[in-house]
DNA sequence: TGCAAATTATTTGTATGCAAATAATATTTG
DNA sequence: CAAATATTATTTGCATACAAATAATTTGCA
């Protein structure tokens, strides 16, 4: 008896609603949606990382949202880019150094606040603004490739709704 | 004129299907699905560790993972246990040496194979597998609460599918 | 059998992320 | 005005993650 069965199961509970066994066993870990989030994330952040390189656009994943952060609005303190990139100080620190030395962006003293920078794009980081924005867009496209507009809306309000609850 | 004016205009693009604007500037940056999946799964990561640490629970998200991994199956080699969860092993080998050191595993030496181990369960790490799962399904009824059925098998859907995609 | 190639796990280096502590500067309050 | 408090940014420490290099061992092939 060496036979491969694999079945499909409907749950009922916080489980995802159809889960894989092989021979009777779960032993596929995404019957957890909490799981499959983070995977799903994990896998779309390792594409990213792969597509900005294979542009040679030298910058990361981290790297690139602090740069639509500021295509958006740039000029103001860490603190403020912070709360509109969602990040700490902490974790500001080094992607600002980084991008600095890749002189995309620029710290300036504060006239009237010694303990302040804001934070400017310098022309090199404007000018890649297209680039940035076409890797976004076509990893968008990648990953919901498939999906139907209903589908992706729907998955946008569920993703807006775990950010805003938790 | 300081008036604050915010707007929600429908896209046609690849941003998402609502954007939010400021007197006329869109400042958030969830118009883009990337980001907004990116900041959903870092919320969901600092909630299940609130959580697990309220529970008083001792471990981590990531450690999290590797037990709910194990709780399907264990006594397989370090790569196989990688396979199952969608990690390197250089990364398995720090998350299995803390919590080999809060001994909820153990490295147990593959006869005949002295390069490999086998990862087993300890009887402390099985004897919390409720309160794990516990966790887990109180962190998904907290991001998903709100969505119907539907919803959340779509979300669920297209979560697989980029993990697929990607 | 013996050497090349492959496999297994670890180490090192880099990039996120946060918490807590720190240093410098501003603001508030008595 | 001076001391207490708050704010701003950085540093340090810890936890994921992967890539590339390394070490030990096993497998395959000639």
């Amino acid at each position: 008896m060496n036979t491969l069965r694999i079945e499909y199961e409907y749950q009922k509970n916080w489980l995802t609603k159809y889960t894989k066994k092989v021979n009777g066993l779960v032993l596929e870990i995404f019957d957890s949606v909490c799981i499959l989030l983070a995977k799903a994330e994990q896998k779309h952040f390792q594409f990213t990382k792969k597509m900005l390189d294979e542009r040679g656009l030298g910058i990361t994943p981290g790297q690139m949202i602090i740069l639509y952060t500021l295509y958006k609005q740039d000029g103001e303190s860490i603190t403020e880019l912070g709360k509109r990139c969602f990040l700490d100080n902490s974790t500001l620190t080094g992607l600002i150094d980084r991008l600095e030395r890749l002189q995309l962006l620029s710290r300036v003293a504060v006239p009237g606040d010694r303990r302040a920078y804001s934070i400017y794009l310098t022309d090199a980081g404007r000018a890649i603004r297209e680039q940035v924005t076409e890797v976004m867009e076509s990893v968008a496209q990648t990953m919901l490739a498939g999906c139907s507009d209903d589908e992706i809306a729907i998955f946008e309000k569920v993703l807006r709704n775990i950010f805003d609850k938790l």
